[in-house]
DNA sequence: GCCAACGTTGGC
DNA sequence: GCCAACGTTGGC
């Protein structure tokens, strides 16, 4: 099992409105990155968990946590001209983007906010603290899992 | 709103 | 295949 990290904007899409779907599980699209779609291709699968991270905020920061409940599908956002994400370029019959299915597993009482992310040496490596990290999914450790998880309950 | 970092595009 | 130009991300 792999454990994610996953950047959304909550203007956009927030853990609220994830919360609000049926079944609180929902389609995480819009994925436009090839190095990013690759981790959906060959790494995501379903009971791989990841944090709910929003981005382009006030207080950026880990809100939650999600389960993958299915994996790597085509990404139907990417045919159709009305979408943000329109990509004229990926054929329906040989699908460029991909997609997957998240359902809310947690909502944390408080946000681990990403300057207190970066308090922690702990978690030095992770991607999201890093300098430059544009990625929308990154992999996070069992072990950076295991200590916000920690962080999350108010330690 | 600014700007650094990075990915993508396209001319050559 | 190189690389300049451009677009996007995302913290601050």
């Amino acid at each position: 099992m792999n454990y994610w990290l996953m950047k959304s904007e909550p203007d956009v899409y927030s853990i609220h409105h994830l919360a609000a779907e049926a079944d609180q599980t929902d389609y995480w699209d819009g994925i436009r990155n090839y190095q990013v779609r690759n981790f959906i291709r060959d790494d995501i699968r379903v009971g791989d968990r990841a944090f709910f991270y929003h981005s382009q905020c006030k207080v950026p920061g880990i809100v939650g946590t999600m389960r993958i409940v299915r994996e790597a599908y085509p990404d139907h956002t990417a045919f159709d001209e009305t979408e943000k994400y329109f990509d004229p370029k990926s054929d329906p019959d040989n699908p460029r983007w991909l997609m997957f299915d998240v359902q809310l597993d947690a909502i944390f009482p408080n946000i681990v906010s990403l300057a207190e992310l970066r308090q922690h040496e702990q978690l030095a490596e992770m991607r999201v603290v890093q300098k430059g990290n544009r990625l929308s999914i990154t992999p996070v450790t069992e072990e950076q899992w295991n200590y916000i998880q920690f962080l999350s309950a108010g330690n």
